[in-house]
Order: C-alpha cells, then sequence, then structure tokens
RNA sequence: CGCGGGGUAGAGCAACGGUAGCUCGUCUGGCUCAUAACCAGGAGGCAGUGGGUUCAACUCCCACCCCCGCAACCA
C-alpha cells in the first residue's frame, strides 16, 4: 500500500483579502504535496480558512457587513487564490457553518481530560472600542490609545482554561527527541526555550456575549464560545471527519505514515505547544512534523497596512501568470526563512531564470528537433546521464530537507548543463551528418524531459506544455513539437516602471 | 533591560582555521539552433570596527558599532 502523505496549510483568518505573504504558504505547501504524488504516495492536502475569529467580526463590523456574508466573500477570495495559483488541495474547510467542523471541534474538546479543563474567573480592562481586555502596558493615561475618552471597564468574566503546564514535561521530551519534528531547528529551540521557561495554563473560552454569538459553542455550556485557536486548530482533524471517527480520519491521522503542517513563524507556539498538549489531552495521535516558513518583507519592509504596501498576488499572477509567481516566491525565499518581494527582483529572476533559462532552453531543443523530424531513441551519453541522476537525487534530498529553493536551483543546473551540452555539440553545423545530428538532440531532449518532469512539482503549466511537445511515435522513435514562447523575455517596454 | 537573526564583490547569498565561492548584474570574446537568448573568459571584496588566541582567522574568543524582528495593522 501507498504511504500516505497528509500536509495542512494554515487556516487564515478572513478579516482582510489575501496578500502575498499567504501565497508563499501555499505554494510551498502545493510544491511538497504535488512532489509526494508524483512519488506514488497517497496525498492528502487541506487548506481552509478561520471563519471564527474575533478579527473577521471586527472587520465586518467596521464594513458595516454581518459577519456571515464578510467571511462568506472573504473565504471565498481565498478559494479563489488557491484556483489561480493552482494549489492541488483536496480539501477546504471553513470553520464556521460547517458540521464536520463544529461536531468535530466540540468532539476534541469533550475528549480532553476531565482535569485538563477547568473554570477560573478573570478580571480586567475591557475597552468597549476594542471589545476586548488590555494589559495596563497598552494604555496610555489609563485610556485605551484607539480610543481615548472612552472608559475601560473592570470586567469579571469566568472562562475555560486548559491546563498546559500538566503536558510541559511530556511535550520537553517530543520535541527535542523528534517524535515531533519542529523545522528548521531554530525554530525547535525556541520552542524548547519556550517550554523550559514554564508554560502557563491559557483561556480557551470566552463569554457568548464578549464572542457575539460568533464561534463553536462550548459543549454542554451554551454561555462560553471556544477561543478561537482551540477551534481552528482542530480544523487539521474535523476535516478528515474526525467527529465520526471517519475513514480518512483513521487512515491519514492515526495510522498516517507523514502528517506535515506547514505554518508561518508567527504562529509556531499554537502548533507546536498548544496543538500537541491538547491532541495529548483528548488522546488523539500527534502530527509527524510541523514546518515554519518565514515571512515575506516587501522591498526590506515589514508588509504593513499602514504603509500600504501590501501586495496583491492576484496582480502579480495576472501579470506574469501562475507558474512565474509561484516559481518567484519558491526560489527567490529560502523556504525555513524570510524573503523579500519586489518587482525589480521578480523581473531580473524572471528574465534570468523563466525566459532566458527554461524557456529558451526548451525552445531551442523543440524547435532544432522539429526540424529534424523523427529521432530514434539512441544510448544516452555516459555524462549527461550522470548529470540527469545527479539532478534528480538532489532535487528529491532537498525536498525532503524542506529546501524548496535549493531543489529549484538543481533543476536549474540541470537546465545550464543542456544549454552547455548543446552549445559543445553544435547540431545546427553543417559538418554534422544528419545521424550525428539526431543523437545530439535525441540526448538534448532527453535532458528537458527530465527537467520538465522535475519541474512539475513547482511550475505545473510549464511543465505539461513541455512534456506534451515531446512525444514518442514509437517505441523508439521520439518527435519533438515547437512550442510557444513559455516566458516572453521582459523587456523595458513592458516591466513594471517603479522598482 | 532582555531575547533572537544578521553585517563577505554593484545587488542577493555561501563555505571554510591555511589559494574567499555562487547567482544576478556588468565588461570582453565565441556561437548563431534558440525568447538580442546560449557558451567561454575577465573586472570587481584590505570580509562592520578594535582587540585577543594561533605558525596561520573571514572562519575561534572578547569588546564595541550598525541593521532587522520580538507593540500595533500584519502569515
Amino acid at each position: 500500500m501507498a504511504k500516505t502523505f497528509y500536509i495542512s496549510t494554515s487556516i487564515p483568518y478572513v478579516n482582510a483579502a489575501p496578500h502575498i505573504g499567504h501565497a508563499l504558504e501555499f505554494v510551498q505547501a502545493d510544491s511538497l504535496a504535488r512532489f509526494a504524488r508524483q512519488y506514488g504516495k497517497d496525498v492528502f492536502f487541506l487548506s481552509g480558512t478561520d471563519d471564527n475569529a474575533l478579527k473577521n467580526s471586527q472587520a465586518a463590523e467596521v464594513a458595516g457587513v454581518p459577519v456571515k456574508k464578510w467571511v462568506d466573500n472573504h473565504s471565498a477570495i481565498f478559494q479563489k487564490l488557491l484556483a489561480e495559483l493552482n494549489i492541488s488541495n483536496d480539501d477546504f474547510i471553513r470553520t464556521s457553518s460547517e458540521k464536520r467542523h463544529i461536531l468535530g471541534a466540540q468532539k476534541l474538546w469533550s475528549s480532553c481530560r476531565q482535569e485538563d479543563i477547568y473554570k477560573k474567573k478573570y478580571s480586567g480592562l475591557y475597552c468597549l472600542g476594542c471589545e476586548e481586555f488590555k494589559q495596563e502596558k497598552d494604555l496610555t493615561d489609563n485610556e485605551c490609545p484607539e480610543h481615548p475618552g472612552k472608559k475601560l471597564e473592570l470586567v469579571e468574566e469566568e472562562n475555560y482554561f486548559f491546563k498546559l503546564s500538566n503536558y510541559q514535561k511530556q511535550l520537553e521530551e517530543i520535541i527535542s527527541t523528534d517524535k515531533l519534528k519542529i523545522i528548521p531547528e531554530s525554530r525547535k529551540n525556541e520552542m524548547l526555550s519556550f517550554i523550559k521557561s514554564g508554560l502557563d495554563d491559557f483561556s480557551i473560552s470566552r463569554s457568548r456575549e464578549r464572542a457575539k454569538d460568533w464561534g463553536v459553542f462550548v459543549p454542554g455550556d451554551d454561555d462560553q464560545i471556544m477561543y478561537v485557536w482551540f477551534d481552528a486548530l482542530a480544523n487539521y482533524i474535523t476535516a478528515l471527519d474526525y467527529a465520526d471517527d471517519g475513514e480518512k480520519f483513521n487512515k491519514y491521522w492515526v495510522r498516517g505514515d507523514e502528517i506535515i503542517h506547514i505554518i508561518g513563524k508567527g504562529i509556531n507556539r499554537f502548533h507546536s505547544i498548544y496543538w500537541p498538549a491538547m491532541l495529548l489531552s483528548a488522546g488523539v495521535t500527534l502530527p509527524k512534523t510541523i514546518f515554519i516558513h518565514g515571512y515575506l518583507t516587501i522591498g526590506g519592509q515589514k508588509i504593513s497596512k499602514t504603509l500600504g504596501n501590501v501586495i496583491d498576488p492576484f496582480e502579480v499572477i495576472k501579470k506574469y501568470g501562475s507558474d512565474a509567481t509561484r516559481y518567484f516566491l519558491l526560489r527567490e525565499t529560502p523556504s525555513d526563512g524570510d524573503g523579500d518581494f519586489s518587482y525589480a527582483k521578480f523581473e531580473e529572476r524572471y528574465n534570468a531564470d523563466l525566459a532566458n533559462g527554461l524557456g529558451n532552453f526548451a525552445s531551442r531543443v523543440l524547435t532544432l528537433g522539429e526540424k529534424l523530424g523523427k529521432l530514434a531513441a539512441v544510448e544516452i551519453d555516459q555524462k549527461t546521464a550522470d548529470a540527469i541522476e545527479s539532478a534528480r537525487k538532489l532535487v528529491t534530498d532537498r525536498i525532503t530537507d524542506f529546501k524548496i529553493h535549493d531543489a529549484l536551483a538543481a533543476i536549474w543546473e540541470l537546465i545550464s548543463y543542456g544549454d552547455k551540452y548543446v552549445n559543445d555539440h553544435k547540431p545546427w553545423s553543417a559538418d554534422l551528418a544528419e545521424v550525428e545530428k539526431q543523437k545530439i538532440i535525441f540526448n538534448a531532449a532527453i535532458i528537458l524531459d527530465n527537467i520538465s518532469a522535475l519541474l512539475q512539482s513547482f511550475l505545473p503549466v510549464a511543465a505539461d506544455k513541455i512534456t506534451s511537445s515531446i512525444c514518442w511515435a514509437s517505441d523508439d522513435i521520439l518527435e519533438l513539437r515547437k512550442l510557444e514562447i513559455l516566458f516572453p523575455r521582459l523587456d523595458s517596454q513592458n516591466m513594471h516602471g517603479l522598482h
């Protein structure tokens, strides 16, 4: 039986439209999922939206739109982005309005050990304007900076708490022994030192009033709504029909061979500490791997609505295409670190790697091939065979290590080898016999075919086009067909202008 | 205060106790099949600063300086 491979993106909250940073995570997860499929694994790839976050209701209110309508609209935009980026997710879960999720989240809650969930009175200064509790340090002159003049109220509320402290030792053991792999290492160390500094219990509910009736009810207590993280994290199993102990849940999670969450660095703590603790308490299998990617800056600056430097991924896709967008995000950003987006860098990469590199190589090989007509299969040069083999191995190794950017670099080395091969052998030369030319082009075609196969997980559209223009007319006759320009070179006319 | 990351050719990055490499850009030559693409070669770095250890440091140690995160919008 094929090994199972479960991978999830985080579920973003939908208080606003997605920006380019969301696209990064989707594309990374997608290439890992596609790669696993290509290697015959039984893949389940999940994405979704966190509809229940308080920020959603706040945003809806500011816009004067009912929450449900707001989250419906915005969740749809995220789904549209997935489609435009060619993300191959098998399912998409929404934490509101989906029975499987609501029942599942409640089941998870109820399954937690009784002694891990307790009620505690909490009192704090509540800002009616922000509708949230404020810490002393957040205040200026005892007033909320956002709502000066509005009096803060001392609110006392009873909430449920999760006894995280019960799991301190266990979590430390699981993480330090890599039973739960946290990648990269620096993120693992971060979590270990966080654990060592002592784990505080955390609130897992809020009053219905404060949550404005939006969210998942705490089972058996209609006055309380689950803290959004309890609810949101549960999506990873509720989507698999955890509520019904469904087949998918058993196959991909309980008996799953690989279970990966891919997330941004800002939510590592929730995934590496809270989530495993909740699962331990509920007696549910843990995920195996948490992969943490970095953040994107825009021209060296943090993404910020205030600065107005948010990049709309739809615009990028529209201008350069989905493959180019995927390529830039995957190649320019070290997959386990931060990256930077700018149109200047984007276009530089585009021209150098996609137009001049991949596109041009495909074009020259296919054009030469079409002119020659049928190509008889011949033995591949040893050097060429080695180059292909080495590229394959490098790509596999690097993907296994979550080094997506390095995997792509290995593919481009093969492209470069191909260019050199063609240059060195000069298949256009008049001195060469037809048979010789055919041999050379056949070798080049095999290189191209392998490049295309390796690109499948990363640039699916281009890879399909290349593959479909390399055809076996019979077992030992290859025919190449010229291809439209894959990535038109950008010149000053159609460059982005302002860099 | 503190914590974490970082300061290496024009830009982005890498490696290593003992000739400092890669990609992009740039210059020159070659080629002309290909998207003015491709191939080859060159120029370009006193390695943030100051000390120390060592036969030898960019690489180890110490001090200092600077940048970026760790408060908000924000993955």
